[in-house]
DNA sequence: TTGTAGGCGTTATCAG
DNA sequence: CTGATAACGCCTACAA
């Protein structure tokens, strides 16, 4: 496994190179294999893609030529007549956020092994950036994957008109979607907290347009209800370490033995902040915190939080983009994936008054 | 900024819409707007590639009537003829790594703001897949961006004989190539360490073929000697939080009052095991990692480590491979980005025996 | 300055 | 089962 067939080698056995802008060797086309093949460059297209409908020995003749020659079809020539690109976009509110590395690496994945290639944006969290990015893809590609998105429902609704389009993390009327579903993780989560004798609980919500954090105050509250626990919802400024910081105050003064936030990261911010004002988490306060991110398990003590599987999320959504792309699938189907508790250290039994 | 400009509703204009497989709307073509513009279809081209090769009364006609079919040359058909493709392939080396995060976000800046595709691939840290997605690539994009590769120099330079090649983070004879100097990060570290009292310091390495940690290792060892420390090289098994827990017991065993690992990671695992085995940090013992990823400020202490500009080393070789590709810049060009230390919690003054 | 014509590499539709 | 031939959407000589 190395560059042992490099295609320039063998391309010289027809005494003429190519080359091509940049000084880089082009590569071999189904003319040249047809001619090696001694048949038509349209049955050596048909070989290559309606196994079975040439004969078998020419079928060999190609293979053998298609092996010779180190050949791979033009991705773009075949774009043209199909209108079928094998492409996959792929659009993230912000890569850095370790939410999305999960559910980038799932989609990944998913495309690679059906032969399609993903494509990459980001709009770093701007609506108007990602429909920009959206519209540029819209060329490019056979689908649209959004996770997350920012845009409105109608950009969403419109880009679908054209593309097919799955949205993750979110609902869109008449898109499919596919959404991690809270309550099971959530429901474990209260009943955890209840256990340990608590009894006052505060959400500290996300962005105030997030459809998922409304979904989880929801789901809070419901769980709540039925362990019999007051609930709070407490506002943050953004959603980071640094939100998480700035709401400890309210937090405190909220009287609440038991915290969830709307991400880990307002959790580990909110955490250190208590740490700092000599709080100690989780003996006079639990925290639990949503999406299990990267280095939700550094912390002192290392975070309890509610998982939503994006992996999975991301191999769900390139999975239905590809059904729905080979028509197997309609157009209206929401899939659900199951989130879980992972219980460590930030939270447990109340000690302290 | 929304849905208003939708194309189907302004081809609709012309009485007929095309439906296309799915039933999603095609696009205009240049033909379409030719007939709008009532020019021909080349001179559309022309006025859109060529900025003042048409009078101006007929580029003015052209950009209407492109506004109002809201035109976007279809980039397969563009690449058929002139062989370039607008894309950009980046390959990774481990797409939930978060040290390529800000390497991914950019080179998707990078080439975005070229009006380059961004292709992203991953190669779960194994060579030969390394290998399988960039021959994958080779037909999709004009140049490629490796980062951190873990396949053979020949293979990379059998890649670069066909599409430009970039390589980030290490070095390959005759390939253009970006690297952070680890130098000046670790020349800040050792001084600051030795300022602290330290005398003697260890390097946990990483892995065996990686050519990253020999390069800070040599780093290491000349700094030291700079400022007369002693330096031992410890060897882990792999460069995870796992890793560091296990090197943990040699730590100890070294006699070395500060540590400096291969990577953040490393460093993370080895302070929990040492926290967890009643050792201060920083009090008895200094820990400086690699990196800053995602996740080294959760910790308490938080951890000090040298920052690699991974996301300057992206757009630098997304800027070099645009330079590559319209020839401005020579095949054999290196570039290196200054590293530098982040002083936080985890090192600092020597307190016990 | 503009139009005409040919080609880029593939697939699809015909005949044969 | 196979071979011509015409698209696909765009670019680019070349000619007008």
């Amino acid at each position: 496994m190395s560059g042992d067939s490099d295609p320039a080698e063998v391309l010289s056995r027809e005494g003429q190179i190519k080359e091509i802008g940049g000084g880089k060797k082009a590569s071999a086309t189904i003319y040249d294999i047809a001619k090696i093949a001694g048949v038509n460059a349209s049955t050596v297209s048909r070989a290559l893609n309606k196994p079975g409908r040439v004969s078998a020995k020419t079928q060999k003749l190609v293979e053998d030529a298609v092996e010779e020659l180190n050949f791979r079809a033009n991705p773009f020539a075949r774009a043209l007549p199909t209108g079928r690109t094998n492409n996959l976009g792929l659009i993230v509110a912000d890569i850095t956020n370790p939410s999305f590395f999960d559910l980038i690496r799932g989609a990944g994945k998913g495309s690679a092994l059906q032969d399609f290639t993903l494509v990459l944006a980001e709009s770093a969290e701007s609506g108007v950036a990602e429909l920009t990015a959206a519209r540029r893809m819209l060329g490019t590609v056979d689908g649209l994957i959004l996770a997350s998105p920012r845009m409105d429902d109608k950009d969403i609704r419109s880009l679908a008109r054209h593309k097919h389009v799955v949205v993750i993390n979110r609902e869109v009327d008449g898109v499919p979607c596919v959404i991690p579903d809270a309550s099971k993780g959530i429901g474990q989560a209260v009943r955890s907290l209840a256990a340990n004798g608590h009894r006052k609980l505060a959400f500290v919500a996300g962005p105030p347009r997030s459809w998922m954090s409304d979904r989880r105050w929801e789901g809070i509250q419901a769980a709540c209800e039925w362990s019999r626990l007051a609930a709070t919802r407490l506002e943050s400024t953004t959603p980071t370490l640094e939100g998480g910081r700035k709401v400890a105050r309210a937090v405190r003064e909220s009287g609440a033995t038991a915290v969830m936030t709307y991400n880990d990261l307002l959790a580990i911010g909110l955490m250190q902040e208590l740490q700092v004002a000599g709080i100690e988490v989780p003996d006079a306060l639990s925290i639990v915190g949503f999406d299990d991110i990267f280095g939700a398990d550094f912390t002192t003590p290392s975070l309890t939080t509610i998982r939503s599987p994006l992996g999975e999320c991301g191999s769900l959504a390139t999975r239905l983009m590809l059904d729905l792309l080979d028509g197997s699938q309609g157009e209206t189907c929401t899939l659900h994936a199951e989130t879980e508790l992972v219980l460590r250290g930030s939270s447990g039994r109340l000690l302290s008054a």
